[in-house]
RNA sequence: GGGCUAGUAGCUCAGUUGGUUAGAGCACACGCUUGAUAAGCGUGGGGUCGGAGGUUCGAGUCCUCCCUGGCCCA
């Protein structure tokens, strides 16, 4: 700052203390003279301090030049007198520091244990978690879901209830599974000479070690919950719950053994859950067959010599071929080939069947330049028409021929005409209208694919062979059965390959290997979803969802159809890491054994030892006295890990068998991605249901997926996944925290460099509210409150805002729709409080005395608000809120370990809300005209500035005896009322249509210079300031009178 | 290919039962302030409401079709 002219003797103080006058100075002191108004400038002002000096020019420039620079410093004498903030609370977050240092002292004052103390007797609020699996670091979806539910407990535990969060994890399965087996490969071991007791203790330990890693990041998040107590699925207690779900479905009825086609991967060697499988893009080879027809049982013999002829994506099927399906409904064609092109399977003269429809898009493919149609038939004609195979009798180089199996045509409702030739192969191991068609016509099932996906050694001509390699032999094999075929018509009609192509299409994949799946008919376990009297599971459970509460709504059709249209449920795994499905078959019946003392003492070993006990234990043990072990197979399939997750219930929450009071059943709430409709979810509902006939939800939220800025999925190739760690290390984890909140996670949500940054902007927003509310709080106490009755009616209209905002928090804690919330904190913060309550409260705040009713009013209100907003921001920014409730409260306190304010019903006043909505409005025209008079250079600071407000009469009346200077941060206002003007609003029309057009031209205010001098402590330019620097207003002369009196007698007034 | 769901300013989100000129915050531009100062205030620009039809006096809102994401299913 330059020494103006003001001169050496008032070098702006800056120490700190309070300015004040020479020894045997007299004190400031007003003038006695006069009577009357305040504002009518009939006081005469007079610093004795200070020697009269030259009036400074009036300032009318822009401001910028020396002029103002000569004025602050003669001016800033007084700075020391001005109740400034004053706060350690600083404005910088410096959150990847500071946050850790928070849960380190959370941690060693044991916020966790006080938390649980302070909730005995209280209604208790049960979020039971969803478990993520142990696997790798957390992933920007944990942490949107693990924040979004930490909210949610915290926001519970902060409105009365007894809040226990006990995290879990999802610690078997194949993908663990398949990362050791990886470790085997690099290091050139055999897995399948490891003992599988080694192999799982190995998979333990890597389990064990990524749940402590995600442990740490989630905590990192600030994610409060019962770490110690954390449950996994490998736990031994957990395994043995499991096993004894496993046995209540064995003993309800609902587990049985079946032969079904199955995803199964051959890579994996294992049956995979539709959860398991995920579409890519895949290459098939397609062909045409041709299948003779040998029994022709139409009236007029329209199909002899005739060939049906299908279409498949899958050739490796066709040696499993055991039937052909058509549509009833569909007409089809015979038609003769007259003439083909170069190259084509079939040959002139073959009498082909397809549906009619398709004639041309099949005709193109074969190859086939001219046909005539011989015969159109509807389906129901095919009834009892039979085929041959097309391989029958081929010789084939290994010497063997076959086929010579019936392949009968049969009715197929789910047969079409979108593609194809309207006629479907049956292959009943390798697909489920297949198998469901074959085994209801008595055609046995054949599994001519072994385990790792080659033929079985007697499919001839083709066994060993891969499915995935096997498109050119088989399309070698069936182009020499065509050529056969043609040479010797009178033997045969056309058999065997018509054409060929490839197609690009979605394909089913393993989610792990990534690698494509086949349908394959194995033994497995299954859950039976329908009982044949029209009840069962299934209908239970659409049943219970009914009381289920979905947020939001629309999940609640999602869950139902799929529930409504899923099969029985295959539990069964061929793999080594997981829990055992415990049971004995008896090998004599094939019957499974279904007894509870057996089942006991499985739970039992396994409660005791862990799953490990079903591999490392002699049969009897568990089959008891008087059973010979010789005569049970032990089965040792494990169980689908959504059995496991979908069991979580049974050992975590409070059961019968396993008391935890502090935990309930069912649960509040589960909360988890949408994916989860069809995981856990579903299977949770499907177990729970099965075993205890309810739901283990009252309610369900879901959270949408987390998508990069051009709402693209994330992917390492793409290079766009936001890593939560980085985030927390370079932002701090309350930016994710808000980012989650500022978000509609009921849908997809996005997240990006700038959607980061922009959420940064909004959090330094909320932090310098709770700055500036802590340092204008500095030194309050309570002996300052005033009652809301004695309050102006700006406070009240804080107050009331409030009420309203405590609504709102209060709905979402119901609810649990917390979309909106947050936005609607940060609105209040940014243009309710900084823009217009602080801005227009700051003369009151650092200029009336300390007795001031006003600024008693202002700081009671500020104490509400610095309350109010750090609890409605602690369950969101954890950190940052417990931060600004410490700078006041102390270190030993703690927002997390209180409640939500309770407000006043008192507070809310709609009506005032109302008038308040449209006095903003009419003071925004007043800003909108002082702008104008700025850029014309007529004024700078708003404080310059004198208005002038016409209202018409019915403003005039609602909002006319306001303090508008004040209001507006002007140095005079006055209202002058024009009774033919028109209002802004029109009371009553809502914006209706009443009086279009030109309701709207609301006269404008007039801004001129304010006229007086500026008052050298609160710069309101007044006329009853003094022309002499430095001089004051008469509030200003009485409050620096007030402090020098006090500084006089010891008693000080600390600014 | 089927079902569900979404598309409003550069970004995040509001937009009642259809009803005057579609809003807010952030970002951006310009200005003010220098007593919230790596802060605060004001003003402003920016939208063919995914596209095309239709119903209606009137459509971001209702209907049909299409496009693009996402999830689920095949």
């Amino acid at each position: 700052m330059r020494n103006g002219i003001g001169g050496l003797g008032r070098v702006p103080q800056r120490t700190g203390r309070r300015p004040t006058s020479a020894p045997g100075a007299p004190p400031l002191r007003v003038d006695p003279a006069g009577s009357g108004s305040a504002y009518a400038g009939r006081y005469l002002l007079s610093c004795r301090r200070c020697p009269p000096r030259p009036a400074p020019p009036p300032v009318r420039s822009r401001g910028t030049g020396r002029d103002r620079e000569r004025v602050m410093s003669e001016t800033t004498d007084y700075r020391n007198s001005v109740f400034l903030p004053q706060t350690p609370f600083p404005m910088r977050g410096d959150l990847p520091k500071r946050e850790p240092a928070i849960l380190e002292r959370w941690a060693a004052s044991d916020l966790d244990g006080a938390l649980r103390a302070a909730e005995a007797g209280r209604p208790r609020f049960t979020l039971h978690d969803g478990p993520p699996y142990a696997n790798g670091h957390l992933h920007i979806g944990h942490a949107l879901n693990k924040i979004l539910k930490d909210v949610i407990n915290r926001a519970h535990r902060m409105s009365g209830f007894a809040v226990r969060y006990v995290p879990g994890w999802d610690c078997h399965g194949l993908p663990i599974e398949w990362r050791i087996e990886e470790e085997y490969r690099k290091s050139g071991r055999d897995k399948d000479k490891v003992p599988v007791l080694q192999f799982r203790a190995e998979c333990r330990s890597y389990a064990a070690k990524w749940l402590e890693v995600q442990a740490a990041e989630f905590r990192r998040l600030g994610v409060q919950g019962a770490w110690a107590e954390r449950y996994s699925t490998m736990d031994f207690t957990s395994e043995a719950a499991i096993a004894g779900e496993i046995g209540r479905f064995l003993l309800n009825g609902a587990l049985y053994r079946g032969l079904r086609p199955v995803m199964w991967s051959p890579v994996e060697k294992t049956a995979l859950a539709e959860a398991e499988i995920e579409y890519h893009d895949h290459t098939s080879t397609t062909i045409w067959v041709a299948f003779p027809v040998v029994r022709d049982p139409t009236p007029g013999h329209a199909l002899e010599g005739a060939s049906a002829v299908i279409w498949t994506t899958t050739p490796w099927t066709i040696p499993a071929n055991r039937a052909i399906a058509y549509g009833p409904g569909i007409t089809y064609a015979v038609l003769r080939v007259d003439e083909v092109a170069e190259g084509s399977g079939v040959h002139p003269g073959a009498k082909l069947l397809v549906a009619e429809a398709l004639i041309e898009p099949f005709v193109e493919k074969a190859g086939i330049v001219q046909h005539h149609v011989l015969y159109t038939l509807p389906g129901e004609a095919l009834e009892g028409t039979v085929c041959a195979h097309p391989l029958r009798d081929l010789a084939f180089e290994t010497g063997e021929g076959g086929y010579h199996h019936d392949v009968p045509m049969l009715a197929g409702e789910f047969v079409t005409t979108d593609a194809g030739t309207g006629l479907v192969h049956m292959a009943p191991a390798h697909g489920e209208d297949d198998f469901a068609l074959c085994v209801a016509n008595g055609i046995p099932v054949a599994e001519a694919v072994e385990d790792d996906g080659r033929y079985a050694a007697w499919v001839p001509g083709f066994g060993g062979i891969h499915v995935f390699k096997a498109a050119d032999p088989l399309a070698e094999a069936l182009g020499r059965a065509m050529t056969a075929s043609v040479e010797a018509p009178e033997e045969r009609a056309a058999a065997g390959l018509v054409a060929r192509g490839t197609l690009v299409h979605s394909y089913p994949h393993s989610w792990r290997s990534r690698a494509p799946v086949i349908y394959r008919a194995t033994p497995q376990w299954f859950i039976r979803m329908d009982d044949a009297d029209g009840g069962g599971i299934r209908a239970d459970a659409l049943r219970a969802l009914n009381d289920v509460r979905f947020i939001p709504e629309g999940a609640r059709n999602r869950l139902t159809s799929m529930v409504a249209g899923r099969p029985d449920w295959c539990i069964s795994r061929q793999r080594a890491w997981g829990v055992p499905i415990a049971v004995f078959v008896e090998k004599r019946t094939g019957e499974v054994l279904r007894d509870p003392a057996v089942m006991a003492r499985v739970v039992e070993a396994f409660r005791a030892e862990g799953a490990d006990a079903w591999y490392s234990s002699p049969p009897g043990r568990f089959l008891g006295e008087g059973r010979d072990p010789a005569d049970y197979e032990q089965v040792s399939d494990i169980v689908d890990v959504w059995f496991e997750s979908g069991s979580t219930h049974s050992f975590v929450l409070d059961q019968p068998d396993a008391p935890r009071p502090e935990l309930g059943f069912p649960a509040d709430l589960y909360l988890e991605g949408s994916d989860q409709h069809r995981g856990w979810f579903q299977s949770s509902l499907l177990e729970s249901v099965g075993t205890r006939g309810v739901a283990p939800f009252r309610a369900l939220v879901t959270n949408g997926f987390v998508l990069d800025e051009q709402g693209r999925k994330m992917s390492k190739s793409l290079g766009n996944v936001v890593a939560p760690q980085d985030v927390n290390d370079t932002l701090g984890a309350d930016i994710l925290r808000l980012w989650v909140m500022n978000s509609d996670t009921n849908e997809d949500l996005r997240i990006g460099k700038e959607i980061l940054k922009q959420q940064g902007e909004l959090y330094r927003r909320l932090r310098n509210t709770l700055r500036w509310l802590l340092g204008s709080l500095h030194g309050f106490d309570d002996a300052e409150t005033v009652a809301p009755s004695e309050m102006p009616e700006l406070e009240r209209w804080v107050l009331h805002r409030l009420a309203e905002l405590d609504r709102i928090v209060r709905r979402a804690v119901d609810t649990h729709q917390w979309v909106g919330v947050v936005p609607a904190i940060h609105h209040f913060c940014a243009s309710d409080l900084s823009a217009f309550y602080f801005d227009v409260r700051k003369d009151a705040l650092y200029c009336d005395g300390p007795s001031s009713l006003r600024r008693r009013a202002v700081r009671t209100v500020l104490d509400r608000l610095h309350r109010c907003l750090c609890a409605w921001l602690a369950p969101v920014l954890v950190f940052t809120a417990e931060e600004a409730w410490t700078a006041r409260f102390g270190d030993a306190s703690s927002v997390h370990a209180g409640s939500f304010p309770e407000i006043p019903e008192l507070w809310h006043d709609p009506e005032l809300g109302e008038r308040w909505v449209r006095l903003r409005a009419v003071r925004r025209l007043v800003t909108t005209a002082i702008e104008g008079a700025r850029r014309d250079g007529l004024i700078g600071a708003s404080l310059q500035a004198a208005v002038t407000l016409p209202l018409a009469a019915e403003e005039a009346a609602e909002m006319g005896a306001l303090d508008w200077a004040e209001l507006l941060i002007v140095s005079g206002a006055d209202v002058r009322v024009d009774p033919d003007a028109r209002p802004l609003f029109t009371p009553g029309t809502g914006g209706g249509s009443a009086d279009p057009g030109a309701a709207f031209v609301h006269r404008a205010p007039e801004v001129r210079v304010a006229p007086g001098h500026k008052c050298a402590r609160c710069w309101r330019v007044l006329p009853e300031v003094g022309d002499a620097p430095a001089s004051l207003c008469r509030r200003c002369e009485d409050v620096v009178a007030n402090q020098e009196a006090a500084a006089g007698t010891g008693a000080g007034v600390d600014a």
